[in-house]
DNA sequence: ATCTACATATAGACACTGTCAATATAGAGT
DNA sequence: ACTCTATATTGACAGTGTCTATATGTAGAT
């Protein structure tokens, strides 16, 4: 049999990812389970220990990489534009929340301090990867104001973060600005931009 | 014996009640368990079904009482103002960041979406009535402009529950503004402040 | 080849959990 | 007294995470 399994079941650390993030799409952070995730992969409910410590450990893995997928969406997008710093904040943030509408479980994973590992450095490197590119970003927009840099990276970063959090607990309906008729979460980006632009 | 117990127990809803507050204060929403919250007010575990029908109700229940006193908090602080409307919406804010900051667990139950129903009624009505305020407060300060005042109000609210959401999750420190010297919390809702003031 | 060491997988146990069904008890109304 | 209802107890069931002991497959050294 030409099979390239190097152990037992072959690389079971892999399946057991894709496994796991398959549920928390489906079902949640709460239908990602050991032992639901071990029997998806189609091995004994003691097995994942071997490659995941833990569920948190496992969920963090998850998180992780969902960090990890964000940041890249966010360089590829800012990769397309020009030096005009306004479109490039505009970006950044639409990422963010486009991001989190299309998989609300990942994104509300990423918050989860109950269940994931907020300590972990390379969790914690990503994280601070996405608010770098916020902070130069805002900083280009502006050069000097009655408020520093991060605070603006905050503000900015805060309000898109609890828009999509409060659209996910289905608080906001997807309505749309009266004036400008653009979707609220396009409205309040936009907001910010001409706020930030003076 | 001068017992007030009008049935078996007395009143073990308000008994139960006040037991998972202390629990979600103390452990967070996962440490309010049906049976731990049982035997801390000294009943069996079956108990508690005759007046939380699940787990999800009680937690329901301790999400609706934490919306009402910040409502109430907030009407409170806003009485002791006039009708100056840039205080009045930093009031609105801070108060909501404020009881964030001192209740974090009460605070990230209300957004637990897993963990407590956002489709009661009752709920539904304290989360409109604490928007309204914002709604209110906003078109004051702007009668007309770009943008409507529920994206105004949607804007500042996302903000404010954003930051909070993060600071709670560990992302940030609670560090200052480097020119303006305040916390960075009090820094946003004063940019907020300046900008829909124009 | 054989033996040893290690990585990995299994199976069973334990203490939890929410929830349900059967039973028991207390109190109100008749 | 009797009934009816509200409330409380108890035991059961299927889950859960995690730990232990055991088995098995693989690699490397002898």
């Amino acid at each position: 049999m030409a099979q390239l399994k190097p152990f037992h079941h072959g690389d079971l650390k892999r399946v057991l990812f894709d496994v796991a993030l398959a549920r928390l799409d489906q079902y949640g952070a709460g239908g990602v389970t050991i032992r639901a995730v071990a029997k998806d992969a189609g091995v004994s409910h003691g097995a994942p220990v071997n490659h995941y410590k833990d569920r948190r450990a496992l969920l963090t893995a998850l998180a992780k990489a969902q960090f990890d997928a964000l940041l890249t969406r966010i360089d590829a997008r800012l990769a397309g534009l020009n030096d005009d710093p306004g479109p490039r904040i505009e970006i950044v943030a639409s990422a963010m929340m486009d991001f989190g509408f299309r998989y609300p479980h990942r994104y509300r994973l990423l918050w989860s301090t109950d269940l994931i590992d907020h300590t972990d450095a390379e969790l914690l490197s990503v994280m601070d990867k996405i608010y770098d590119r916020l902070c130069t970003e805002c900083s280009k927009a502006v050069p000097g104001r009655e408020f520093d840099k991060d605070t603006y990276a905050v503000a900015l970063w805060s309000m898109v973060h609890g828009y999509v959090d409060m659209r996910l607990s289905g608080m906001f309906e997807p309505l749309n600005d009266s004036i400008s008729g653009a979707p609220r979460g396009e409205a309040i980006i936009d907001m910010f931009r001409k706020f930030i632009e003076g």
